[in-house]
DNA sequence: TCATAAGCGAGACGGTACGTCCGGTCTTAAA
DNA sequence: TTTAAGACCGGACGTACCGTCTCGCTTATGA
C-alpha cells in the first residue's frame, strides 16, 4: 500500500528503499507489542526502524495509516483449512480468528484504527479494502464447500442476494468473535466455538434447549453433521 | 461512578459541584461530537465546561475514564418496548441500537475506549460494569418475554448454563450490530435487521435459500412468527 | 526584560518563576561560551537551565532575543573610573569595551543579534533600548569631567547639537572598538588604544607625523594631559 | 574563490558549469534580498539558481562561504573618486561606503558572517582576505593623494609604523559607519560624514565647539582645506 | 463565629510527541 | 565526472497536551 502511489517503477532521484519498507512496518508491529497503540509514537517507530522521521512520513500521513498496513499482513495470514464439515469449518475460523485478536499487536491496533476512523473516510476506506473486505474470502470459500458437500444450497441467480448474505454471516462471525474477545473479554474456547456455531447453524431454539453437548474431542474431529 | 469514590457522604470542607459534574460530562459528549476521540482533550474539555483542568483531574484521572461516564448513560437510554413477538423484539433491539451506534459520540467513543482497554485492565473494568453488563438485560428481558408467550422453552435448571447462553446471544447481536455497522461501514436498515433476525432465529439455512422475503410494513407490525 | 510586560504585580494563576528567568540567562550566556550563536539552540538552553521549552518561549518569542537580554546585563557592567583626565578616560574605557568584547558570549552574540535584527525591526528596537543607548552613559560621564577639569568647552545651549555631538562620539569610539577586535581581527592593547585615542583627542595630523610615541607605563598612570 | 580549489585547469570528466558558479551567486544575492540571513537556506539557494543541491556543496562547503564570495564582490565595487581635498575624499568615501552598507544584500550578510566567523577561524581569514583587507586600497590610496596635494606628512621609513597607521584610520572610518548605520541605526547623511570628517581630522575639541557649521553645498563641492 | 479544610478558576511548570524544515550525504539516470 | 532529482539520516524547530503545581479566592461545616 505504501508502494502503491509510486507513478512509475523509476522516477527520477534516488528511488525509495525497500528495505525501509520492510524495516518499518516490522518495527510497527514490534512496538505495538511493546507498548500498545496509545504509546506507540512516530518517532518510536522511526528509531527501532533505523530510518529518519522524513523517511516515515514520506511513505505515510499518520500513525493509523501506518499500522493499517502494518497489521493487514496479519489478517491476510488466516486461512480455512478444510475441516470436511460446515460446522468443523465453521468452529476452525471462529478459532483462528479468534487466535489472532489474541495476539497484542492486532487486539491493541484494530479497535484503535477503527475509532480513528469514525472520523475519517479515507481511513475507513483503507481499513476496508486492506483488512476487512479481504476477508470475505473466508466465508466464500467456506460457503463453496459446504455447496459441493450438499450441506447449503447453490447459489441464487440474484447476485445482490448472494453478496447481502455473504455480508450478513461475515459481520455476524467476526461481530461474534470480537465482540466476545475485545469487549466481553471472554475467552474463544472450543466450547464457545461450538455453542456459537449451533446458534448460527441452527438457530436460537437449538442452543436455548439443554440438549447442545459439546462433543468429544474424538467427535469433533470427523465433525458434527448440520 | 465519579462520586463513587466519595469516603462518606459529607466530608469537610467545601463540597464537590455537583453542577462542575454534570457540565463536564455534558462538554465531554459535545466535544466528542466535534471533535471525535483522537482530539479531543482534556483542556477542550474544561474550557467548554467553564471549569479549570484541576476541577476535571480531580474528579477523573484519565481521558478514556471521563468518557466511559460520558457516554455510558447513553447506553442506558436503550429500552425494549414490547414489540409482540420473538421476532419483533429482536429487530427492534437491533435497530434501536444501531441507531444509538449511529451518534457520532458513541460511535467514535466506544470503540476508542475498547481499544485503550486493551492495555488497561483497570478501564476495562470500567468499561464492562457501566456500559457492556449493563445491556444484557435487554436479552434477559426479550428472553422472558419470549418464555412467556411460549416462543423459547423456560429456563435451565443450571443457571450456568443460562448465563452461557444469555452471553452467546448478546455477544451475537451486539458484535453482528457493531461489526456492520462500524467496520463494514454499512447500514443496519430494516432489511438487515429482518434477514439477522432470521438467521438468529432460524439459522443458516433459512438465509441461504431463496425464501426469506422482507414481509411488508404492515406484515411486520403484527410481528411474523418463529 | 523579559518581566517587562507584566500588566500587574500579581494577575491570577500561579505567577512566573523568578528562577526560572535567572537560570535561562544564566544557562544562555554559558551556552554562548560553549557552542557560539549558531549551534546555540533553545532546546539546549531549556535543557541546561532545568526548565521545559514552553517555559522559555512564554517568556521569549526568539532565540535572538533572548540572547539580547542575556548579554544586554554584561554591557551594563562597564564602568568608567575617573583616570584622572580625557585622555585616561578614553583610554580606560577602550580598554574595557575591548575586554568585553574579547568575552565569547559577547562577541559571538553582538554581531548576530545585529545580523538578525537587520530584517527584524523590534529586535532592532529591543537592541538599542536594552544594549546600545545605555552605553551612551559613559560618554556623558566622561564628557561631564572634560567639561570640569576645563578640557571641553562646556555644552551648548543647544540641546539637539549636544546630542549629535555624543552621538557622533559614541559611535567613532564603540565602532573603532568593534571593528578592530571582530573584524579587522587584531588586538586592542595598550599601544593600539593610546594612538586611536591621540586620533580622536588631536586629529588626523597627530597621528601621520612620527611623533607620537606611546609614553612609559609610568607616564600613563599619572595620565597625559590633552 | 570558488575555483581556488581546482587542481589543475583541466581534470577529467565533465568539467564543471561556469554558468552554474554564477546562478549560484547571482541568487545568494537575490536570496539575500529577500529573506534576510537566517531565512536563506542552501535549497533556496539552489532552487532558484535552477541548480542541485549537491553541485552546490561541490563548490562551497557551507551557507558562510557562499555568502562571503556572493558579497565581496559589492565591496570591491567601492572607489574613491578624487575629491579634490583630504576632507571631500573623506565625506566621500563615509557615504559611499554607507551607501553600499544601505544596501539590504550586504547589511544582513555582513553582520552574520562576522558572528559566524567568530568561532571559526577559517571563515575568519575567508572574511578578511575577500573583504576586509581589501578596502584599505582607499585608505591608501586617499593617504596617497593627501601626501601628493601636502595636506599630510610623507610616509613614516618605518613601514610597520605606516602600516599601525592605516588600519588605525581604517578600522575609525569603517567602525564608524557600520555602528552609526547598522549599531545606532540612524542615516549616514551629509551632516553626518562632515561632523565625522571634522573629527577625524581636527579632533574632539573641533567638534565640540560651536563652530563646525556644516557648509553649503555649493562650498563643500570646492572642497574646505585641512 | 470563625478557623479549618477542601473546593474553585487561572495559569505556569517540567515533559513528551508532534509534524515540518533544513543541513549535508548518497544514489540514481542522463549528459 | 558532473549534472538534476530526490531519498536518506539527523536534529532543531515552535506548538499542543499532558498531568502537576502553586497561586488567591470561595464555600461549607464543626469546634
Amino acid at each position: 500500500m505504501a508502494a502503491a502511489d509510486r507513478p512509475c517503477p523509476q522516477r527520477r532521484g534516488r528511488p525509495r528503499s525497500a528495505a525501509a519498507d520492510r524495516a518499518i512496518l516490522d518495527a510497527t508491529r514490534a512496538a505495538l507489542v511493546d507498548l500498545g497503540w496509545s504509546r506507540l509514537t512516530m518517532s518510536e517507530v522511526a528509531h527501532r526502524a533505523g530510518v529518519a522521521k522524513t523517511t516515515l512520513y514520506r511513505r505515510w500521513a499518520a500513525k493509523s495509516e501506518l499500522v493499517v498496513d502494518a497489521v493487514a499482513v496479519l489478517f491476510d495470514e488466516l486461512e480455512l483449512p478444510d475441516g470436511g464439515s460446515l460446522r468443523a469449518d465453521v468452529e476452525g475460523v471462529v478459532l483462528s480468528f479468534s487466535a489472532l485478536l489474541r495476539r497484542p499487536e492486532t487486539k491493541t491496533a484494530l479497535m484503535a484504527v477503527l475509532a480513528e476512523s469514525t472520523t475519517d473516510e479515507a481511513l475507513r476506506q483503507r481499513i476496508r479494502s486492506a483488512i476487512v473486505d479481504r476477508q470475505k474470502r473466508l466465508v466464500l470459500a467456506g460457503r463453496a464447500r459446504a455447496q459441493q458437500r450438499g450441506e447449503l444450497p447453490p447459489d441464487s441467480s440474484d447476485d445482490g442476494e448472494t453478496a447481502r448474505v455473504v455480508d450478513l454471516i461475515f459481520d455476524v462471525i467476526a461481530g461474534a468473535v470480537v465482540h466476545r474477545s475485545l469487549v466481553s473479554d471472554r475467552p474463544v474456547d472450543r466450547s464457545w466455538a461450538h455453542h456459537f456455531t449451533t446458534l448460527l447453524l441452527e438457530g436460537l431454539g437449538a442452543v436455548s434447549s439443554p440438549s447442545d453437548p459439546l462433543p468429544e474431542r474424538a467427535a469433533q474431529k470427523t465433525g458434527g453433521s448440520v
